[in-house]
DNA sequence: CGCGGTTTTGCAACCAGTTGCAAATTGCCT
DNA sequence: AGGCAATTTGCAACTGGTTGCAAAACCGCG
């Protein structure tokens, strides 16, 4: 149906070579048959067929985006800035939805039978075994929102959640909290329990403070929400630093249906720093994780592995900061 | 690097005719022959490379999803089931983030240049011209979330916004509100255009009704906010029917701010039904879309087209439905 | 065992491109 | 105009598969 390098060649009496080299950037062609061939393209509509051409050049531009979360509102503002990014740079994202995928070897198999240069892993909660699966396969990836380790075996881009769960810690006892609860995500999650390991260790260094911990069954509201209801029966800790801020949301909304005032009753603080927590009417106190940044350096660190496949795995870690905002009592 | 149909043949000792029709299903092979192709290609770890086959076959299985909306957080519930409703049928998303483009000749090349197999283009507020583009090139197309119109030249699957108009307003009628507001998307958006056609319409057969206009800049909390808080300057309507519910939260959170209580003092109705306005701490009342449904039949009759490309065009319009929080008052 | 019909197999051309190499052309200088 | 080097061009082989067609193998039967 669509024009073909040989229509080209023909309608221009040249060779395919001629035509083919036109189209590939410092091949060697006069002006002249340049002109001639851009012509004859230009009046048969033809533009160059890259799954044909990556044949032979072994580049597709393809990379696989892979992830399991489809929940989470920050996920949405994550794939906006990966497919952005990689269509600046001429890449193209074939997206994975792994949501219940628990075996990588099935989306290995895929993105291998679609030549994809590279792939994406984008999650917190997917095990290292399925970014290490495509390495196994020399498939360049990258882990996003993966779990820092000293020795990486992939390229990791994200935070150390574990210095985050510390920095949690001490946003609380500066505040002058004593007994503090930790409300976490899936305790599956590496996420939760690295944040869970800083946040636990920075507490234990002054006596005076007593911690309690609890799992939400998920990263969402209703989870957050059932979890809060249930420690409301119990006696409470002062203030909670929730898994992130959807679980903070759904907290939110139980603690007010039970009547307890934020920040005067009970403390919270959140994980993410989601566009929605600078609402007014939500305002939560939380932990800005720099996803812009994350997501960015992800892109670069696949450009640049495209070219240079075996580069050595690096961990690319950024610094959170706590935003306040009005769920937490001011500082002292 | 990875096994290729000809190192397969050679180890098998067969032609590699045969080992391509041991992995083309319906082919004709010996059982005997694919045992020792299967074999071969086991021990290899042979899996056929699809681009290569789609030269031959003009399939790819890849399906371009392009989009513009990346900020509302109905889409991730869009992208989630449109990556999960293609994955199920073999078909491959192929992500295109139209945030700041305007011209379709750009992505119609790229993607004719990916040889996708149809494009779904996921969009409200995406001129139509959109779509065109793509059925020009005879590549099949379905515009979810599109504008209906009586003479459709592609397919479209979404709800009927100008009926949608119409049961908003009858919900306000319905609960006596006389002195009504619209607060609209931008201006430019056919969503935009058409509910607010259908519930002026049915607005104005009655005449003891009036009825003001706004609109925001966007679909978005800040907007929604925004407007909502310039429209608080003069006399206000008893009730707004808004353009999503994304504005309505914002628009929620203005009303809150300057001390009006919702629905004692003014009644809101948004639109989409997001999960979030579910939420106990926002229980907006609002217009349900059905996109689980209008998504799936999206991905049904793509498949069905890449079996039948020149299909008539046609319109799959799902009914929406009021569901009742508490931001209007109750029925009388 | 030979016959005819059916099934299975391999050959070779093809899909839409790229690229190493040698031949042809061009440009420059004398 | 002739010689030489540099540039441009085309041939042909290649990428990893599929497929129409004819030849080969197989089957049941007399």
């Amino acid at each position: 149906m669509a024009a073909t390098l040989k229509d080209v060649a023909n309608r221009a009496g040249v060779s395919t070579s001629a035509v083919s080299r036109t189209f590939t950037d410092g091949a060697s062609v006069s002006d002249k048959m340049r002109r001639k061939v851009e012509k004859a393209a230009e009046e048969l509509g033809y533009s160059p067929n890259f799954l044909a051409r990556s044949l032979t050049t072994r580049r597709t531009k393809l990379i696989g985006l892979v992830s399991n979360n489809f929940h989470n509102p920050i996920f949405l503002e994550v794939f906006d800035l990966f497919t952005r990014g990689l269509q600046d740079r001429g890449l193209r994202p074939l997206l994975v939805n792994l949501s219940n995928e628990t075996d990588p070897e099935h989306s290995v198999q895929m993105l291998r039978q679609y030549s994809v240069d590279g792939v994406v892993v984008a999650s917190s909660t997917l095990p290292p075994a399925f970014s290490k699966a495509f390495r196994d396969k020399r498939i360049p990836v990258v882990n996003t929102f993966g779990r820092y380790s000293s020795s990486p075996e992939v390229h990791v881009v994200g935070i150390d959640n574990v210095e985050a769960g510390r920095m949690a810690a001490r946003a609380l006892m500066a505040r002058g909290y004593r007994n503090v609860g930790f409300l976490g995500g899936p305790e599956s999650a590496t996420s939760t329990q690295d944040r869970l390991k800083g946040f636990h260790e920075e507490l234990s260094r002054d006596p005076s403070v007593t911690v309690s911990f609890s799992f939400a069954d998920a990263y969402s509201f209703r989870a957050g929400r059932a979890e809060m209801q249930r420690l409301a029966i119990g006696p409470m800790a002062e203030a909670y630093f929730c898994g992130d801020d959807v679980l903070s949301i759904g907290a939110l909304s139980a603690l007010k249906d039970i009547g307890l005032m934020v920040p005067q009753d009970v403390g919270l603080i959140g994980f993410n720093d989601m566009e929605m927590s600078s609402w007014e009417n939500i305002a939560l106190t939380t932990v800005h994780q720099p996803i812009k940044q994350i997501v960015n350096s992800s892109v670069d660190l696949m450009e640049a592995m495209l070219d240079e496949p075996d580069r050595y795995p690096e961990a690319r870690l950024f610094p959170c900061y706590v935003v306040e905002r009005g769920t937490l009592r001011p500082l002292a």
